[in-house]
DNA sequence: TTGTACGCGTTATCAT
DNA sequence: ATGATAACGCGTACAA
């Protein structure tokens, strides 16, 4: 495997390596005829720089990274895009990373600041509870966007959070709900174990409930099934499969996240009920599938975009030392569709 | 931005930094008690070592590459987890990159190679019309899975293929259309410029009509929209909307994909028409999403998790110097749902 | 404008 | 079992 390395073009243009490299990062200084003629030899042979190298070499990188827990959900796909093409405004690189449900993100994080010599670091989904002291180790300013509840333990001015109020949101959506005339009204959450959105959005949900005098009944409350991947839509079917054959009474089921909605209306249909005849049904998060499914998903909406410009916005203006770490919230909006309907 | 090095924790520990890199990489040939006092110091500081510097230094590193052309479809989101459990499995690593619609993925792969001294590379999706020249440069195996057309410039020995015959499996979705008793077929496909997959499956129909002679129609043909994200649901939605709105007649539409088919479905039903009453309605793909959605969509299905097994396979094989290139066609599977109907 | 030489953090090789 | 040291491929300060 001999690969060609900045030496051998470096021999066969018969040029000092530094005339090479100045050549291939576009420095000021070299005569443009020999910076062509590198390019030249450069295209001829193939030759790529070696990024470890670079890495390696090189103090600073303007580059920041993305860490995704949970890589089905796609509603971090937009996220994603919009975070990139904020990026990209910027000049600067974004390196894309998914960790899975079960993976530590924070190693992750640790892992790739040395490697890539990143300028900062944007955390999307999961939960972070990490303890303060490993958390120390991360030197680059990071922000938590769309991250569930962060563990109080660590001094929130060690880094900003942009997201929606998921207890508020939640409760807007199960108060939309009752204000439509439903009184029973199941909801499919997170895990037990799962100490972050999930028990949020469920604090929501009894706040809403409580507000309207109807009380709490804990046989509506159905998690999700950890023996399958969580957020999925088989997850949402076979809860909604459960609960409907449970014969629990109900007239409305709010779903934690669209993609398990979708599910659930599948669920719904095969049990022959209808959507929103027989059930209303509302979702969380606002996908682009929601728009095109029927009966269209009622749902929370998430500024995608708003956030999107917001989190990159902190984070440079934290880089260039303009702010301190902050706790952006943004207003979540309730999307009334085709499947809740008043009772 | 004091980074802690794999010097630093030598002289913490007083020995020297091979012991410490022995004590990291789990070599024998150390003392038990010194490692796992190196190893507490490490645990303590935080110390991660630089992944950079360790490929740089590496001779060979035991990972695979995987570059998915096309984030958004769920397809390969399937595709690839198989291929990482496989890859698992071998013991080996598994680095997953994503690359635009508009981007090279050879570049990219030209790139990791060098970046991560990758054993072999999987392709997924996109076309791959390269030169046969900067083909010569990859040094590592590939594997093209599930790729579109390939030109046949390129000698078919130096690289293997696994995927299913567009042609024929495209075909039979026609043909059963057809034996279902529908003759107006209208068909969404790849937008003009794209010579690959939507060349190969627009094939597939044309001998499908042909072989019953039924004669074929250039106004049943609907490119995807280039202004929109190529096999989205949207490209789906606006194509089909336009095609309704067109007044051509058709009693059956067959979309190149099941994502398209999502938004196709949409379309119909805002037209005030149903599936399958009014149109029936084919996809290709066999996405989980499909057997979810209402009615489920009539798809080709890909073997996923056959396919996958095959890919890691194969390069393990050709990597131990055991096996040739090949070019495996797996055979598809049609899924007959609720979306098509015999009239 | 161009070339030489050093160092980035790690692993591999060789002594010890 | 352990330590010193030479690479790995590149960027860059400095010399020419």
């Amino acid at each position: 495997m001999e690969q060609v390395t900045i030496k051998d073009i470096a021999k066969m243009c018969g040029v000092g390596v530094s005339t090479v490299s100045r050549a291939i990062n576009d420095h000021p200084d070299i005569n443009p005829e020999t910076k062509s003629m590198i390019n030249q030899v450069i295209r001829e042979q193939g030759y790529v720089p070696n990024n470890s190298a670079r890495n390696l070499k090189r103090t600073e990188a303007k580059t920041i990274a993305v860490l995704v827990k949970g890589m089905n959900n796609p509603f971090f796909t937009s996220m994603v895009k919009s975070i990139e093409k904020e990026i990209k405004k910027k000049k600067y690189a974004m390196v894309l990373h998914h960790v899975e449900f079960d993976e530590d993100e924070l190693d992750a994080a640790l892992e790739l600041v040395k490697e890539k010599r990143l300028k900062g670091i944007i955390f999307l989904g999961g939960n972070f509870n990490h303890s303060e002291e490993k958390l120390g180790h991360l030197k680059v300013p990071f922000i938590l966007s769309t991250v569930g509840c962060i563990s109080d333990v660590i001094s929130k001015n060690t880094y900003s959070t942009v997201s929606v109020d998921d207890v508020k949101e939640s409760y807007r959506m199960v108060d939309y709900l009752i204000q439509s005339g439903h009184k029973k009204i199941a909801m499919i959450t997170a895990s037990v174990g799962d100490g972050s959105i999930g028990k949020l959005r469920l604090t929501g949900y009894k706040q809403a409930l409580q507000a309207n005098q109807i009380s709490f009944r804990q046989e509506l409350i159905r998690p999700m099934k950890d023996t399958l991947e969580p957020y999925s839509m088989e997850n949402g079917y076979q809860v909604t499969k459960e609960l409907l054959e449970s014969g629990e009474e109900f007239t409305a089921l709010y779903v934690i996240s669209d993609m398990m909605a979708v599910g659930a209306l599948r669920a719904i249909h095969e049990a022959g009920k209808k959507v929103p005849e027989d059930y209303s049904l509302a979702g969380y998060d606002g996908i682009e599938l929601g728009r095109y499914i029927t009966p269209t998903i009622t749902t929370i909406n998430q500024p995608i975009e708003e956030m999107a410009k917001e989190t990159i916005g902190l984070l440079f203006d934290i880089l260039a030392g303009k702010k301190q770490h902050q706790h952006k919230v943004f207003p979540g909006k309730i999307v009334v569709r085709e499947s809740t309907k008043k009772i």
